[in-house]
RNA sequence: GGAGAGAUGGCAGAGUGGUCGAAUGCAGCGGUUUGCUAAAUCGCCGUACGGGUAACCGUACCGAGGGUUCGAAUCCCUCUCUCUCCGCCA
């Protein structure tokens, strides 16, 4: 959520950051402008009759007490009359209110000054890469083939249990998933200094809201239902992301200076509607309606946003560093940014039997989009309340790490060698072919 | 699921219809005193929104939402959460 006094006196600014996203996102922005002087003309006209009606109130205990009825009387008419004409300005401010929040929650952050300025995918420039396609010997096999040729995942039984888009994990598959989660926590909590949590996988509607999930992309999750009583559905959503509980943590709190930066790592697996999403359906590993993930969140002053979403992109970077395979990192351009971010960075691996790069991290900044939807704040120095920013990132997606894994460290018999940093949670150096 | 207790400022804890935004204590900030530390003493010490160049002023907030009343932290209703006990359960 932006906030609204910089709509109110920057709004050129406001509308141009916005339209950069060549989404036509600015266009709400008269609107808010509208409607927030209307509600500031309605708040003044309403506050001063109040405040005389308070005064009058107090004169009416006084008069009772001297024992003057009928004064007290005509008073309390003047009141009750003046009670009526307020509770109408009330309605009229409540519904201006709910009609400014409800265009607020639905408008996306402004993109930070460094993004670049694009319309779609096609125009994220890359800003890193390492290594390089692997070259093979032998014709590499996918993913699904050498899953299947290893009895890694049982995709046919899969769908069996829960329909197209889910896993099953079978053997060495399953522990291969179990080392890569426990390898990414330790490498997050060990070597960048995160602290570990494992929050709920399932959350409130007002975390959704906070992260800025809901209002707008509410298609995207899957919402609970509590037994069969039709009023309790809705009230808990599966976790998309961790981003959802771990951002959300200290919602409506005020942090100490001293407390920041706050960094969490948390494991949770991801579940996704994929409502219209190209590839759904398509067998494999790549969109699946759940997946396991491991993510990094920072909640940090405003001045060091920026320095530690570098860094966080880096944190991201060593897991597949370490795991040997080849990668590219772009910076996604204003027209492929997500709703809530001011800066992101995708990380893509390379899947050799896909031929094709597969985004496995995705690390924003919203900078205090989130803070100020969630009312999450900070005492500066100053002893000011202040919004921090929030940042998060994949550290990373295991279903598409997993792919890529398998499929660069193929051998020309299907085996697969395991990396070195993966060998002890493995137990064991290679996949063996059958 | 059943029964009970509770929710007040950073914390502790008063307050059962009328200057209560809220006593008091602790913590915090500033001053005085003191050889240092400590103690003592005085003052300040919530948040949000709005108005004003500003000093400042107004409004709202005692878990949330309704209601009664001229007036509610205080009375009534609903909800949420926390704690204790019982039941069920991994």
């Amino acid at each position: 959520m932006l906030d609204i006094r910089m709509i109110r006196e920057r709004a050129d600014e406001v509308r141009a950051g916005l339209a950069k996203r060549q989404k036509g996102d600015e266009v709400a922005v008269f609107r808010i402008v509208e409607l927030d002087g209307e509600r500031r003309q309605k708040l003044v006209e309403s506050e001063e009759l109040k405040s005389r009606r308070n005064m009058e109130s107090k004169a009416i205990g006084i008069l009772m007490k001297e024992g003057r009825k009928e004064d007290a009387e005509s008073k309390k008419e003047w009141v009750r009359e003046t009670n009526q004409r307020i509770s109408e300005l009330e309605k009229e401010i409540g519904e201006v209110e709910m009609e400014i929040r409800d265009l607020m929650l639905r408008m996306p952050n402004i993109p930070h000054e460094s993004v670049p300025v694009g319309r779609s995918a096609e125009e994220n420039p890359e800003v890193r890469r390492y290594g390089h396609p692997k070259v093979f010997e032998f014709q590499p096999r996918n993913h699904i083939e050498l899953c299947e040729k290893l009895g890694l995942i049982d995709f046919k039984r899969a769908s069996k249990l829960s329909g197209s888009g889910f896993l099953l994990y079978m053997g060495y598959g399953a522990r291969l998933e179990r080392a890569l989660i426990s390898f990414l926590i330790d490498l997050h909590v060990n070597e960048h200094g995160y602290m570990e949590v494992s929050p709920p996988f399932l959350v409130n509607r007002e975390c959704m809201e906070g992260v800025g999930q809901f209002p707008k992309f509410q298609d995207q999750v899957y919402i609970t239902q509590e037994g069969v009583d039709e009023s309790t559905l809705g009230s808990l959503c599966l976790v998309p992301t961790a981003e959802a509980p771990v951002a959300n943590i200290h919602r409506e709190e005020i942090l100490n200076l001293s407390d920041l930066p706050k960094r969490y790592c948390a494991y949770t697996p991801c579940f996704r509607a994929e409502a219209g999403a190209a590839g759904l359906g398509t067998r494999g590993m790549i969109r699946v309606h759940q997946f396991d993930k491991v993510e990094m969140i920072n909640v940090v002053h405003p001045d060091e946003g920026y320095g530690l979403l570098e860094d966080m992109v880096r944190c991201a970077e060593r897991v597949l560093e370490i795991l040997g395979l080849h990668y590219r990192t772009i910076v996604l351009c204003t027209g492929d940014m997500g709703f809530g971010s001011a800066k992101t960075y995708d990380i893509e691996v390379w899947a050799p039997g896909q031929n094709q790069y597969l985004e496995v991290s995705s690390c924003s900044n919203c900078e205090d989009f989130q803070s100020r939807r969630m009312n999450m704040r900070f005492k500066d120095a100053e002893g000011k309340n202040r919004f921090p920013h929030i940042l998060n990132g994949s550290g990373t997606a295991l279903a598409r790490l997993f792919v890529a894994l398998v499929e660069t460290h193929q051998q020309v018999d299907g085996s697969i060698v395991i990396p070195e940093a993966l060998r002890s949670y493995m137990r064991m150096d290679v996949i063996p072919a059958s």
